[in-house]
DNA sequence: CAGGATCCTAATCGATACTG
DNA sequence: CAGTATCGATTAGGATCCTG
């Protein structure tokens, strides 16, 4: 016989708030949504500009989750044409930290690790 | 012709970061990964045990890409029969905080949506 | 025990229409 | 402009078997 096991140091993680805001971050492109929404209120149309290669239906998806989600509302605007304004909700606001977080951690990940097969720089 | 295209209130993301963060913590069970590691070295198979519906193919190929990426390191044990030991590197120590900040705001997530396929618990 | 090799399925994304 | 519908290509992940 091998090795004992040994009992893990740490408590189990709160792994259903993890795994859930991992499937809400982990689609392509949300963390980038939620981070030109953390700006202010935006259009469909503004977000498509500002995040260039997602396209519509990715878009709209991720918009429909983050709304069901309770971290994005939707505001109607009584123009002509019609449009649509998306803004963080006050739950949504409190992801932003853990975007930054993100963000810090991978901009150190960037120079470190084997260069082997050079990164893709988008 | 309908409403004026505001200029983006916030600087575009640092999205090389962020990607590249997003591709190491969006893989399935990633984060629980380094949750545990996170208490000390661990050998694959308390991982197994610690993670208990991982696959020995994912939890391997995570493995893998986290050492690519540096931030989890391998130790060779020199017993009988062989084992091997996974730790955190300093960097990966790092993304410890981020992993909490989506726990945190995870926590607060509101699991609504579409219950049609209930949100397994883990 | 640690992990690689295969096979297969389910989910996801992009591109391209098309509607109100 | 603000989306929705459909299709095809890609891929991650699970299961299983196999080796050192």
């Amino acid at each position: 016989m091998g090795l004992p096991v040994r009992k893990s140091k740490v408590a189990p993680p709160p792994s259903c708030p993890l795994t859930l805001c991992m499937k809400l971050l982990g689609g392509a492109w949300t963390p980038n949504v939620i981070w030109y929404l953390s700006g202010g209120p935006r259009r469909f149309g503004e977000l498509r500009g500002d995040i260039p290669r997602i396209s519509a239906r990715v878009l709209s998806a991720r918009l429909k989750e983050l709304q069901e989600k309770g971290v994005v509302e939707r505001t109607l605007l009584d123009t002509s044409p019609p449009s649509a304004e998306y803004g963080l909700t006050e739950l949504g606001q409190e992801l932003i930290p853990a975007i930054h977080a993100i963000v810090r951690v991978g901009s150190k990940l960037r120079d470190s690790g084997s260069p082997k097969r050079a990164a893709r720089v988008t």
